[in-house]
DNA sequence: AATGAATGAGAGTTCATTCAT
DNA sequence: AATGAATGAACTCTCATTCAT
C-alpha cells in the first residue's frame, strides 16, 4: 500500500474511531457531523469524502461489530452441521462458546451501540435489524440441527432460539452497564444452565 | 365534568393518540411538534397548553404504558409472597400469567414504544428505564420468593430473572412485529416451558 | 364608591403591583402578560378589562411613578417665580429639597424603573422621555429663575440644569443600586455644596 | 492576509455594522437575528458561523465601543499619576480632554448603545455595566490623585466622579439626541466650568 | 365580569449537506 | 485531497392578544 492509501486508510478509521464514540454517547440521531470532525480535526467537506453521509459512517461500524458475530456463528454452524457424532458436537458447542465469548470481548466497547438502535424507528434500527436478521436466523438453523439430531427437546424452533438471544442479550446488556443487580461471573454459566436443565428444583421423572 | 373540562379531556387524548402514532412511527428523536399538531388540527401553541414541551407528552405516554404492567405485577407478586401453599401459588402463577397477557392485549398498540426506546440515549430511554427498573426489581422479587419456596433451583435469582424478561421481551417483540418465523399462539407456553422444564429432551436423573 | 367598585379598584391595584414587581426584576419586554396573572391570580383575558395592552400597564405604572416629582416640581418652581424677597427663595430652596427628598423616599422602590427604561428605544423609553421632559422643563425654569435674580452664575441654563439632573441621577442610581464606592448618607450635601459653591456668581481674588 | 480571511473579515464587518444599525434602532432585546441577516443579505445560519449567538454579537459592539474609553482613560490616568508639577498635570487634563473629545467623536455613531442599555435588567445591562464599572472606577482615580494633590477640595471621591460621569453622561445623551434645549458647543467647556470652579479647594471669603 | 383555550407569527439556534477555492 | 463558508429548512418554545363561554 502506497504512503497514500496508508494515510487515507488511517484517516478513514480515525472518522470511524470518533463516529463511534460519539454515537455511543449520544445516539445516531443526536450526533452531529460536526461532532465528529471536530473530534477528528478535520473540515467538514473532508468527512464526505469518506463517506457519502452520516448514515454509511454508522453502517460501517454495525458492520465491523456484526459482522465478526455473524461469520462466527455461520462457521461454527457450518461445523455443527458437519459433526458426525454427539460427541463432537458437544466439543464444537464448547468451542462455539469460547469463540462468541472472544468476540463479545473483543467487540465489548462497540456493544452499546447494537443496544441502543436495534430497535430504534428509523435509519440506524432498519440498518441494525438487516444484520440482526442474520444473527437470529443462525441461531435458528443450529438449534433446528440440535433438535434434529434430538439434543434438544421439539419446541417452536424460532420461539426458542429468539427466546435464549433475547435472554443473552438482556444479561449482555446488564453486563455492559454494569448493572448491580448481577453477578456478571455467574451469569453465562446460569444461563447455560437455566436453559439447559429448566428452572425446576429437581428433574422431575 | 363540565363541556369545557370534557373538551380539554379530549383534545388532550387526541394529542397524546397522535403524539403516540408520530412517535410510535418515527421514534421520540424525530417527532417534531410540529407534525403532532398537524394531526390533530390545532396550533403549534396549543401543544404548550396540553404539555410543557415534547418529553412530557412522551413521558405521559410511558406512564400510560408502564404504569398497568408495575400494577399488576406489583399486585400479583405481594398475592404469591402472602400465598400459605403450593397450591394456591401455583393458582397466582396462573392468573399473573392471565393478568399480563391482559394487559399486553389491552396495551398492544403502544408496546413498541417501550422497545424502540427502552435503550436509547438521551432523554427518551433514560425515561423508559425509570419504569423498566420497576418492572424488573419486581421481577427479581417474584423469582426470589419463588426460590425461598423452593419451587424453583437456587441460581442467581436477578441473572435469571433479567434472562426471562429478556426473553419474553424479544418474543414479544417478534409477535408485535409480525416476525413470519415465529408461530405466536405457541410462543407463550414454550416461554413457559423452556423456563420450566428446561431445553434438554428428557428429565435426567 | 360601591363595593364593586372597590374590588375593581382593588384588582386594578394588584394588576398595577405584580406588573411593577415584575417589571422591576425583568424590564418591560421581558415582562409577560402569563407572569403578571400568575402572580395576581387571574386570568389571561382579565388583564384585558383592566388595561388595553401591555403598555398601557407600564404608561400607569410610570404616571404613579413621574406624577409626584412633577407636581411637587412645579409647584416649587412656582412658589420660587413668586418669592419676594432672597430669604423667601432660600427657605423655599430648602423646602424644595425636603419636599423632593420625601418623593424619592416614597417612590424608593418604583424608581428603578425610571433607570432601567429611560433611555430605552421604543414602547417604553418613549412613554418616560414624556415625562422625563417635562421634569427636566421644570428644572431649566427654577435655574433661569434663580439666573435672573443672580443667585446664579449665567451658564448656558439648559446644559447647566440638564448636568445637575445627570448627576443627580447617577447618584441616585448609585444608591438605589447600593454602590459601595459610595457613601450614601454623604451623597446628597456633597452634590448640593458641588453644585452650589460651583455655581456662584462671585468670583474669587 | 489571504483572499479567504479579507472576505470573513469583510462579512463579519458588515454583520457587526447590520447588527449596530439595527440595535440602535430597536435595542438588544427587540432585535432579531432574522432582521441583522436579511440586511446583510446572508443566510439565518451564516450569522452563526461568525458569532455564537445574539449577545456576542452585543458583547463585540459594546467592546469596540467601551474599550478606547477605557484605555484613553487609563493612560491618561497613569500620566496624571505620574506628573511631577502642578503645570504638567494642567496640560495633561487638557490632552485628556482632547482626547476623550476625539474618541466621542470616533464613536459617536455607537454612543448611543450605551446610554439605551446601561440601566438595562437583563443580559444587555450586565454586558455594559462590566464596562462601565471600569469608566467609573478610573474617573475615581484620577479625582483621587487631583485630591491628594491639594488641586480639589476634599469631597467623598466616589460621589464626586459619579456626580461628574453623571452629568457628562446626561449633556452627551442631549447632544447625541440633538436636543433643542442645549447649545451643544458651549456644553462641554460649562460643564468643566461648573465642576472646576465649583470644587476648589480655597473656599470663599 | 371573568375565564382560559386558542392562535400563529416569530424567537434563537442547529444541522446535514454542498461547492467554490 | 482538503477546506470551511454557506445554506435554509427544521427544530423547540414563547408571546400578546382575542373571543366563545
Amino acid at each position: 500500500m502506497g504512503l497514500r492509501e496508508q494515510k487515507k486508510a488511517a484517516r478513514r478509521r480515525a472518522i470511524l474511531d470518533a463516529g463511534r464514540t460519539a454515537m455511543l454517547e449520544e445516539g445516531y440521531e443526536r450526533t452531529s457531523v460536526e461532532r465528529i470532525v471536530a473530534q477528528v480535526g478535520i473540515a467538514r467537506g473532508t468527512f464526505y469524502l469518506y463517506f457519502p453521509d452520516k448514515s454509511a459512517l454508522f453502517s460501517t461500524l454495525l458492520e465491523e461489530l456484526y459482522a465478526p458475530f455473524v461469520h462466527a456463528l455461520k462457521s461454527h454452524a457450518n461445523a455443527l452441521a458437519a459433526a458426525a457424532t454427539t460427541q463432537q458436537q458437544q466439543l464444537l458447542y464448547l468451542q462455539m462458546s469460547l469463540g462468541l465469548a472472544q468476540v463479545l470481548e473483543r467487540t465489548r466497547a462497540t456493544l452499546p451501540l447494537h443496544f441502543q438502535h436495534a430497535r430504534a424507528p428509523g435509519t440506524s434500527g432498519t440498518l441494525c435489524r438487516e444484520w440482526l436478521t442474520q444473527v437470529e436466523d443462525t441461531a435458528i438453523t443450529i438449534l433446528e440441527d440440535a433438535q434434529s439430531r434430538g439434543l434438544v427437546r421439539h419446541h417452536d424452533s424460532a420461539a426458542v432460539a429468539l427466546a435464549i438471544v433475547g435472554a443473552a442479550e438482556r444479561l449482555l446488556w446488564a453486563w455492559l452497564q454494569g448493572d448491580p443487580r448481577l453477578n456478571a461471573e455467574q451469569a453465562a454459566s446460569e444461563l447455560a444452565r437455566l436453559f439447559f436443565e429448566g428452572i425446576r428444583p429437581q428433574a422431575l421423572p
